[in-house]
DNA sequence: CGAGGTGGGTTGGATTTGCCAACTCACTGA
DNA sequence: TCAGTGAGTTGGCAAATCCAACCCACCTCG
């Protein structure tokens, strides 16, 4: 019996391995330069390496030469790449509230002048998206 | 030099193991037993073992046992686990419009009656939460 | 010129993690 | 008794990660 597909299990196979998601993290925070992923996530260089290179290969990241001399490189975000902070920001929820013990590390402040609080929303209703109000919407679509 | 401490890398701690975030999405669709966990996300049976008993460990999931004779157990979500389906959302909402190629293999439909389309918005103000809109709240909260 | 620093890797060996096939145990029913 | 189910467990191997050291290109400064 083959396991079911799934675009998380899919997501997953391009941000799953260890050290993608903190090195996206670290670009997410304006350290774009390697040694910066290196010192901020406590990767291994080689790993950290590959990552980036995958990270490039599957779209999220873009490398750009930012000094010709010395030839010095930055990763910069892809569209798709950007759009995976969304996930970030719900992991990082998560784990502010049930995994981090003792003062928050970092608190967003969104435009409106809060602290920022994310919810999940429905883009038609703006209800919240909960696991109950949720349904398989028949057959895929095509 | 330390790593930066941060809530998403302590939250990747508890889930961002090799199927650990499968585990749990089985267990989102219903699928609370053993057996099933096994077939629909391929996970081999002895790291399966591992992690269950570690999402249970961390206060993810309950081992409940639904039979006496033969004594049977599954696994149900608790509030930290069930909480964890707004990042399982995103994900798969990153995963349907980046990574996956082809027919969605889940759609679903919101209580509203719309097929879902999540966004990440702030609580106060209803208004999405894009990277551009969010500033650091100066002093971690105490 | 040489030494030292910066950026970004690369390498070899050790350790850890995951995979696979087979096995185990308890229990049930035919 | 045998076969099936559920839920692991085990030994061996492959793959991934870690770590320390090294490498190369380039630059600056004494």
């Amino acid at each position: 019996m083959a396991p079911r597909t799934c675009s998380v299990a899919n997501a997953l196979d391009v941000v799953g391995e260890r050290w993608s998601l903190l090195a996206l993290r670290e670009v997410f925070f304006g350290n774009t330069r390697f040694d910066q992923i290196v010192a901020n996530t406590g990767a291994s260089r080689d790993v950290l390496t590959v990552r980036l290179k995958k990270l490039v290969a599957t779209g999220l990241l873009e490398k750009h030469q930012y000094s010709e001399h010395p030839p010095r490189h930055e990763y910069q975000l892809t569209d798709t790449g950007r759009a995976l902070h969304n996930v970030f920001l719900m992991l990082k929820e998560w784990g502010d509230d049930y995994v981090t013990q003792g003062p928050l590390p970092l608190v967003y402040q969104h435009s409106c002048g809060h602290v920022l609080e994310p919810r999940v929303v429905c883009a038609h209703c703006g209800e919240e998206a909960t696991l109950e109000s949720l349904s398989r919407a028949g057959e895929p679509t095509h």
